[in-house]
DNA sequence: CTCTTACCTTTCTCAGTGCGCAAGTTTTCC
DNA sequence: GGAAAACTTGCGCACTGAGAAAGGTAAGAG
């Protein structure tokens, strides 16, 4: 129980360090989602936005602003999906591609620094813990629903 | 380098699970700064609105903001401090330590339902090294600022 | 002792980001 | 034709920071 207590307080800590990288980095470059931008690379061709709102359980008109953005910025392109013309279909630009580079460089050097005492494995086990739960969540959040869904 | 994209990938889904936490958790009681109460009664007697700024890596403002709305719901006590009459002393109200104790029976069961599949090994192991993670990384990030302010 | 300066908040306004919900539009599918 | 889907847009809320003003106090100079 206490154990549980304490997870949460790692948690929020964990939550003030992602504050802090990314508002490291917004002040480098402000007003793009990163990463979404990620998300839409991650995905093989023909990303469509409900793929996009489904995978970060986000809400649609949120996809929807984001890509906008990426759009406006030059790093996404919107085509009409030759299928389904209510759809569009998604593509990172070379621009895009150079920012997502950019980004993963940034990142490296920033985790580089901070994780300098930690070995290979060590790196890796949190990784692998933090995919382990991160699953564990989601799924029990989505049979939670189904049983709300049920009654 | 390519370990490091992938703990970033796992950090963000990591954000995505806590935001769904905190919207389940939301639905029952919006505009209450859980995160803060639980800090300040983390924090010893006698906690001070820069003591939890400094702990937070939040503008004062912010504090001040979030303390007021506490107090607004009976939840924290602002009590001059007899040492510096400048400063309050914050002080979790009985009201305050119930809806603590709420907090963490409520998170306490999302976990468990969450985690059925991990030993107790596993949850430590976890903790442990989302402590230290968090910890390197806001040292790194304390270091770099005094560099900054060196130059 | 007094005065000046520095400090600890608290509060206010303005701004920016991220998000959800509801309503509307266009297109698809039965 | 009508239900359903894929957005898009408008509106509002929560969270955060910056800056300024105000009230009160602490601490050191003289």
């Amino acid at each position: 129980m206490d154990a549980k207590r304490e997870l949460g307080l790692r948690l929020q800590d964990l939550l003030k360090c992602m504050r802090l990288i990314k508002q490291s980095r917004a002040m480098e470059r402000p007003g793009i989602p990163a990463g979404l931008l990620a998300q839409i690379d991650d995905l093989p061709a023909g990303c469509h936005a409900r793929e996009l709102a489904a995978r970060t359980s986000l809400d649609p008109s949120t996809i929807s602003r984001a890509v906008a953005a990426l759009v406006a910025h030059g790093l996404v392109e919107r085509l009409p999906d030759p299928h389904d013309g209510r759809a569009s279909v998604l593509a990172v630009t070379p621009a895009g591609r150079v920012a997502l580079a950019d980004i993963a460089d940034w990142l490296g050097r920033v985790l580089d620094r901070a994780l300098s005492g930690w070995s290979a494995e060590e790196v890796a086990a949190l990784t692998v813990a933090l995919a382990r739960f991160t699953h564990d969540i989601e799924a029990s959040f989505a049979s939670h629903d189904n049983l709300e869904v049920a009654r």
